[in-house]
DNA sequence: GACATATAGTTAGAGATCAAACTATATAAT
DNA sequence: ATTATATAGTTTGATCTCTAACTATATGTC
């Protein structure tokens, strides 16, 4: 009679587990990863540093705040670490006088470089227990999540 | 010649690229439920009641912190919270003099009813839009991602 | 051109999280 | 029994994150 109302509620069950599962790997991996990394490198500093340097221009906070979703006093927090360890410079954006623009520095290079290597180990580990197949298995089906959840914020 | 070191250099990236998916699906999803639980519940909050409701069995703070992974001192704070909330009450554990037990009261599982109910038509929506299917298929392999992760700390 | 609105970035105040250090109690070793 | 070690929980101090409010500059309207 309510099976329509029974798969509702089960469907719902296995998505909040499907989050559930994804919010403790995120947590494991990306206290593994800071531990790991020297320097006391934290992920949000190793992703602005590995974006910029496959972007290779210069960005304003803006987009920076916009490309990794996230709020624009963090980016600011961010940016000002970053440059206080001389991994980015930040000079007014000459086009907007409001505006700034970061950029990779080659100590940040250097640093970017560094972490990656730390970060090999531990990566491999997980290939060669676990096998690639299982991290490329899902990858699409992530991708369609999250695109789904970036258009329907 | 050094087509192995390609491969594992080429691993490491889709590894990574896994771990970084993760953590955007993590962070919209988390964000997406806390605007839309009542009573400005946060994900932390929830997980525990709904952990206790689940149980429904007295437990000490160093347990919860051991079943979330999380920091004895973050769970001192999220019990902390709970209890001004009125959503669960400590009492010393009558076996063992430096312990604690936790265990949730009827506001709090009103409280957590109260959450399940408001993110129903978000998860429903998810269901509805990209199929259940897409959920379960990737559950096998995240739960084994996590299990070694968790095992391998 | 003057005024209203929008945007860039920061500051202030809050919560979640962690590691390190601390207190109190329990258990083990001798 | 005494002493050493281990465990439960908290406090402290740090970072990341957010929202709301603020300043400064740009853009659009009249």
């Amino acid at each position: 009679m309510n099976s329509n109302a029974e798969k509702t509620s089960d469907d719902i069950v296995a998505v909040f587990g499907f989050f559930n599962e994804i919010a403790i790997i995120e947590q494991l991996a990306r206290s593994r990863m800071e531990r790991t990394m020297p320097d006391g490198m934290k992920m949000p500093h190793f992703s602005v540093l590995n974006h910029m340097v496959r972007l290779d221009k210069k960005e304003s906070p803006a987009e920076l705040a916009s490309a990794f979703q996230v709020a624009r006093p963090t980016m600011t927090n961010t940016i000002q670490r970053l440059e206080a360890k001389g991994y980015v410079t930040v000079e007014p954006n000459p086009a907007d006088g409001r505006g700034k623009l970061v950029l990779i520095t080659d100590v940040g290079r250097e640093a970017r470089q560094a972490a990656i290597i730390s970060l090999a180990p531990l990566l491999s580990e997980l290939t060669e227990s676990l096998g690639i197949g299982l991290f490329t298995g899902v990858k699409p089906a992530l991708e369609e999540v999250r695109k789904y959840m970036d258009e329907n914020r």
